[in-house]
DNA sequence: CTATTACCTATCGTTTTAATATGTTTAACC
DNA sequence: GGTTAAACATATTAAAACGATAGGTAATAG
């Protein structure tokens, strides 16, 4: 199950496509509007920052706004910062430690195929699409 | 991510479909051949048979073994059981605290498609394609 | 009666999750 | 230059989940 950091972080994405696109939209309306602690926000917007998908501005008009248009954000962009990963097993992430089983294992043909599907759901869904 | 809980599961189910279908394999033996702990093994394989999975047998020559053709099980079927539920986000659980946000949230269609998409997945795969 | 096996109950150490708390720094505006 | 509002930073926490381990009891075949 995805967990609320990346169902939050697309939540304040969704919410940031949907304000004036070229303001700096701070933190506490988009709390209230998605009735989601502003602190524990907080966290999730500095690594959305960190992480290239939102542009952060410090002190007085400050806030949050996005780096491009709402149509060039994948949905999966923004979920896989947040998750670190859409593998649905530890053989498939990024850097797996090589499993013995692997060559004879029955169930990663599976995984790997379920992988590609996810990967294609999300990648394929823009945050446009959401708004 | 799935848990161990719902891969190991498959994998017992995996190896009781290679051995002979109608003899009791003690879970010692699966173990040994899935490198698990029997131990661990153990909790898993009860959830198996309360799930009606499989079919225990105490006492000298008992184990377990499946309770009907492999092409007769989907891998759903069998991950559903032990990870409770294939439901990406909390909102489309069996049930669901009623989320007051639900008419006008954004991404539930978005969550609720991926969750159809999923379920036809592992339903679709049986346990005989994995053999 | 003995060996083997499932079944049962409890516990445990670690990690993750979802926050909260308490600041410090940055920048606009008067 | 002081006030204010915001991001940014660091630490802590309570609860749950994860992945097991430990030590037994009950059943059954030979």
């Amino acid at each position: 199950m995805f967990s609320t950091k990346g169902r939050y972080a697309l939540r304040v994405m969704i919410d940031l496509a949907q304000q004036s696109p070229d303001e700096f939209i701070p933190l506490k309306d988009i709390a209230e509007r998605q009735d989601v602690s502003k602190k524990y926000l907080e966290i999730i917007a500095k690594e959305m920052v960190k992480g290239g998908l939102i542009i952060g501005a410090s002190g007085k008009h400050g806030g949050y706004k996005l780096c491009k248009e709402p149509s060039e954000y994948s949905v999966g962009e923004i979920i896989e910062l947040m998750e670190g990963t859409f593998a649905p097993v530890a053989c498939l992430e990024k850097n797996p430690k090589d499993c013995p089983r692997a060559s004879k294992c029955k169930t990663l043909p599976m995984w790997t195929e379920f992988y590609e599907l996810e990967k294609d759901f999300f990648y394929g869904k823009k945050l446009s699409d959401l708004i």
